[in-house]
DNA sequence: CTTGTGTTGTTTTTT
DNA sequence: ACAACACAAG
């Protein structure tokens, strides 16, 4: 009992040794927040709670997993609830499928799923998938779900053609094509729990009693539903233990309400707030950078952050001319702190905004042959042949998914075509009953060819067949649809050697989840568990490669170094994130979330111009460093020319002179020392002329016609152009 | 019914 | 610029 409090704050005693009644923990960046929540989940079990009575839901299956091996080592005895709040939902509705009108072994569908249900609702209706983008339906439709709020108009959508009306209906389809083929969506989980609990009150008196302590940590990404269900379940005894940090809400976009966390002294009158805001992870100069920035942010609860780190680097600002000088300085930046700083290769992270920047990257650092991990689990599971196999045991396991039935149902080319498979989706729907009923009767329909109809006969002998064996280990059912669905032989026809080895490895895996989870239930917790992956699961400490990632999957991360790129106006804050009225703080706290994942070296790099969608455009500076002017940031220094590679040794940044002291930049007049005509010089992109002035004080912007080509439109103050000639020629 | 070609959107972030 | 997807030919 004493261990467990050893090396604690006195603020984070407090928290840990909390029992009864409702508990907010404010726990800033790196101030040992897992720390405390194992810690008193050991304390509650110490003072002689069953490990059982506790529920503890995090935000991945990744942190679940950190927090159970460190009670592990703190030989705490098992049996918590420790899982994420999809996993929790999902578990619960297994157990209870019945009083929730779900079958035993429902389907969940992903994003992938969604998309097919939709394309399926189209093919119904004869939409147009261009008018009515199906990804615009499927948001409106989640963040219905997962706000459950009355709709509150016809907001955000733009440039989608989507009226009320029509929304409906495809929702309402959609919503009926999900409960015909027994799936439930991401969002499903959380709202039908929710509704469940509301429903069904001894259940829910059920719950609160098994669960008496519960703790949710990340509470600032909590959306409506995930409210409503932990309210639920501490109804009765109010012990509920919350931590998180508004300042590190960044899943607004898909229905996380900061408002839980920013109203939970009201929702629970009286309840202790435990601040945790000394910071063990970052050295002063990064707490210093990441507090000025946050500070611009208005919705927030003040906080301080106190470094307990000894003083460390300057952070540095790095400039480039495009990307893939950005992407080689970033290959440069590792290999210094690889090499100059003796940092472990696994120490080190490079942080983007959206997943489509981490191509450059990878290009360069396999260029400068260093080790890296992109930290995207879902790519193996997105493999086609991977995802056929999963449709397979789906099927076997929820005889009426629709979607993984037509996903397989010609895989591998069997003579099932198209023609086939419209006649079966036809009888149904006209019939308003399942395809698979209509599959099994298909020998006696007349409007099939005798050839499909055998054909037909055939594929349901061959899923009956596989269907006995659902009680068996997961990779021998894998092994069998494997060998039995002729899918090893066509692959083996095609010569498909990466697929067949891709399949070897799954069930590989899957032996793996038997072992270990044989106990808890078969196919039925696989695939749940695989369903409910995310990327970051898949990030490997130990692997020794530098690891690649968003901003987003970064959250809840720590390193040694961290160089986050792309720090410009239009990519953090991302384009889509200013327009129809999203939060613009949002944005600036992931790049809070991104610099305080800092132990000691941070950079942060921007490219003056950059590609996208195969279009070159100029970049202006992150707004958001601007906030942090006032801020020491030492002067980034190019890096050394050995480790530069090829021609790409990074300039010095431009914007870095107006950071540190703006009266330069200000009253200088040197952004007027500009005339039209002009010709001007970048150290960049090269020689060029200037063809329009836009005066517009600070941000007073230039139009520049450069000899190598591009056409772009400068902020004087950010590009550091210089006058060339000014007695020169003029035409 | 598969295979190849052309056209289109796709990209913000994820359980 | 690229992938997915529809459409056309073999």
């Amino acid at each position: 009992m004493t261990d467990i409090l050893a090396e604690l704050t006195e603020s984070q005693k407090t928290a840990v040794t909390h029992v009864e009644g409702p508990m907010l923990v404010l726990a800033g960046p790196g101030s040992g927040k897992t720390r405390v929540i194992t810690r008193r989940i050991a304390w509650l079990i110490g003072s002689g709670v069953p490990p059982g009575r506790i529920l503890a839901v995090t935000f991945t299956n990744k942190a679940a997993e950190e927090m159970r091996s460190r009670l592990r080592a703190m030989e705490t005895p098992p049996g918590s609830m420790l899982c994420t709040f999809h996993g929790f939902c999902a578990r619960i509705l297994r157990e209870f499928s019945a009083r929730a009108g779900l079958p035993a072994h429902f389907s969940i569908y992903d994003q992938a799923d969604q998309k097919s249900v939709l394309r399926e609702i189209y093919k119904d209706k004869a939409l147009d998938a261009q008018r009515h983008p199906p990804a615009a339906v499927l948001r409106k439709i989640s963040r219905n779900k997962s706000s459950s709020r009355k709709a509150d108009g016809t907001s955000g959508d733009f440039g989608a053609d989507l009226p009320d009306d029509l929304f409906r209906e495809i929702s309402d389809a959609y919503e009926a094509g999900l409960k015909a083929a027994g799936a439930l969506d991401f969002d499903d989980l959380l709202l039908r729990t929710a509704e469940l609990m509301d429903a069904d009150e001894d259940l829910r008196a059920g719950l609160g009693r098994r669960f008496r302590f519960v703790l949710v940590d990340e509470y600032q990404d909590t959306n409506t539903c995930q409210y409503r269900i932990v309210r639920s379940l501490v109804r009765n005894h109010g012990n509920l233990f919350v931590t998180g940090d508004p300042d590190q809400s960044i899943y607004g976009w898909r229905g996380a309400d900061i408002e839980n966390i920013l109203a939970f002294e009201k929702d629970f009158p009286g309840a202790p707030v435990v601040r945790l805001e000394e910071n063990f992870r970052s050295s002063p100069q990064v707490l210093r950078l990441a507090d000025g920035l946050i500070r611009a942010n208005v919705r927030r609860k003040d906080k301080r952050l106190i470094s307990k780190r000894p003083e460390g680097a300057a952070p540095r600002l790095y400039g480039y001319a495009d990307e893939s000088e950005e992407a080689l300085g970033a290959a440069a930046w590792i290999r210094e702190m690889h090499e100059t700083h003796g940092l472990d290769y696994s120490r080190i992270a490079v942080f983007y905004r959206t997943n489509a920047m981490s191509r450059v990257l990878e290009e360069a650092l396999i260029r400068a042959r260093l080790p890296y991990q992109i930290v995207k689990g879902l790519e193996f599971l997105e493999r086609r042949e991977v995802k056929d196999m999963l449709a397979y045991l789906r099927l076997l396991a929820n005889p009426s998914d629709e979607v993984s039935l037509f996903r397989i149902i010609n895989r591998p080319a069997r003579g099932i075509g198209e023609a086939t498979v419209r006649t079966l989706r036809d009888r149904a729907r006209a019939s308003r009953r399942e395809v698979r009923e209509i599959l099994e009767e298909a020998a006696g329909i007349p409007d099939i060819s005798s050839g499909a109809r055998a054909r037909l006969g055939k594929f349901v002998e061959l899923v009956a067949g596989l269907r006995a064996l659902l009680d068996k280990p997961v990779a021998e059912i894998l092994r069998a649809v494997y060998v039995g669905t002729g899918l090893e032989a066509a692959l083996k026809d095609e010569k498909n050697e990466d697929a067949a080895e891709n399949i070897e490895e799954l069930i590989q895996a899957a032996a793996e989840f038997d072992r270990e989870f044989a106990s808890q239930g078969g196919l039925g917790l696989y695939l749940q568990q695989t369903a409910l992956m995310s990327d970051v699961d898949a990030y490997d400490e130990q692997s020794g490669a530098v690891s690649l990632m968003t901003l987003h999957s970064a959250k809840g991360l720590e390193f040694a170094a961290v160089l986050i790129v792309g720090v410009e106006d239009g990519v953090i804050p991302h384009v889509r994130s200013t327009d129809a009225g999203r939060d613009i703080e949002e944005e600036r706290r992931l790049l809070f979330v991104g610099i305080t994942r800092t132990e000691r070296f941070l950079g942060l790099s921007h490219a003056r111009t950059r590609t996208v969608h195969g279009i070159t455009r100029p970049a202006a500076l992150s707004p958001f460093l601007r906030d942090i002017g006032g801020l020491e940031i030492a002067p980034a220094p190019a890096l050394s020319r050995a480790f530069s590679i090829g021609r790409s040794s990074p300039t010095t940044v431009d914007a870095f002179t107006f950071l540190t002291t703006p009266e330069a930049g200000e009253g200088s007049g040197t952004a007027l020392g500009f005339r039209t005509g002009q010709k001007v010089r970048h150290p960049a992109i090269g020689q060029g002329r200037i063809e329009q002035i836009i005066p517009d004080g600070e941000r007073s912007r230039v139009v520049v016609q450069f000899d190598s080509g591009p056409r772009l439109t400068l902020v004087l103050k950010f590009a550091r152009l210089e006058p060339l000639g000014e007695a020169g020629p003029q035409k």
